[in-house]
DNA sequence: ACACATACTAGTCACATGGATAGTTATATA
DNA sequence: TATATAACTATCCATGTGACTAGTATGTGT
């Protein structure tokens, strides 16, 4: 048994390693990553197989053969999303400063980088609301994306008090909680906007709510 | 001129008055109720004129030459869940207490009434979503819930401020804009898992932030 | 009882959807 | 250069969409 499961193996990664094909007009990545702009931008349901040929290059038979058709696409781009985001653009802060914590607010309303698709939101929020609960491939990144999110600003108020930045009995997992419900709402303003601008009033105002835990003791 | 306006008038509400026709299967305000939840369950998209048919009753036929198609029926199910959540739902506290307001959180998360709705978030909010900044009639209608909501916490906290349950120099304005995105945050939250008790730790933790904002002189 | 306005049923329409297929073309390796 | 592999182009398909149209049923005021 075990040696009939190594000469497949052996097999299989013969047959990867000899590629005789065509190549692609658009790399795996960058053929992600136009379709995760359009998804969101436009939503699953808004956005059909033709736009997505048009737009990103992906032929509608390529769609189907090597990414298994338009949900599997989905699902890549949530992934590679959330991948980036938590590397660049999540809450991830150690230095344990209150100014690190409310600078990330203000910077989501006015992004140096990927202002064309930031002012559509968050994509994992947008199709979390799309899909309400009632998907499992969603929920899944639902959760991942919370679980980013949440840790993040717990970790970073964690620093900060450790640091003695916010009072002894400052409660870092609620105040996490309040950050992350202040999170979402300054996203789906900007999304209802359009423009990161929108959220300005907003995080400016969550910017000096958060200044205002400084402990003056 | 004013002679011949009057008499059009006169005309239209003797029309209006003499109505020989055959009556509905289902009057006009619990159709657009049972359609507002469709809508709030599925979303806009996700919704087909067949399934309004067979679950609100109202037949495809009077759904276009009664309601004039899908989109308004669907606007005015957003007219109405604004005035309902106007009325009964938004944030509207005069007393001066921030008690209130921390329970209309906590409140958020165990529902006394409509918990079957309720748990697919708020209406509006899944709308403008997904519709993002595209459509001209959504769009009106989120501005409108998002100055109910806003200048609700406003009144709120400036009947608190002059009570003095809070110290001069709180910032109203700011105040209400960080708990304009906590509302936010809360009702997605609850969205994207389906249940309403999905925001209870959140709800809890807004409403302790709030109470701390008590003066303590 | 009659007339008439309107909602009903049932069927059709053009169109968009995601996916599948057959034949062609390009490319990396032997 | 020959060949195998896979992406290409161009149709085609079944299904679902919102809207529309005859013909029928029903209720109300004269």
């Amino acid at each position: 048994m075990d040696s009939y499961i190594s000469i497949r193996l052996d097999r299989l990664s013969i047959k990867k390693f000899i590629n005789m094909s065509r190549s692609k007009k658009v790399d795996t990545k960058t053929a992600i990553e136009s379709a995760m702009a359009l998804f969101w931008k436009q939503g699953y349901n808004n956005l059909g197989t033709r736009q997505i040929e048009e737009e990103t290059g992906i032929t509608r038979f390529t769609l189907q053969t090597s990414y298994g058709g338009k949900k599997p696409l989905f699902l890549m781009s949530l992934d590679a999303y959330l991948d980036t985001f938590e590397l660049y653009a999540a809450p991830n802060m150690a230095d344990g400063n209150l100014d690190t914590i409310a600078d990330w607010f203000n910077d989501r309303a006015k992004p140096k980088m990927f202002a064309e698709v930031t002012c559509y939101g968050c994509l994992l929020l947008n199709s979390t609301v799309e899909f309400a609960a009632q998907d499992v491939d969603v929920n899944l990144r639902a959760d991942r994306f919370f679980k980013i999110v949440r840790s993040g600003f717990h970790a970073a108020l964690s620093a900060v008090k450790q640091k003695g930045g916010v009072s002894s009995d400052f409660e870092v997992a609620e105040m996490a909680e309040v950050l992350l419900s202040a999170a979402i709402g300054l996203n789906i303003m900007i999304r209802s906007a359009g423009v990161n601008a929108a959220g300005k009033d907003m995080a400016q105002s969550i910017g000096k709510m958060i200044m205002n835990w400084q402990n003056d003791k």
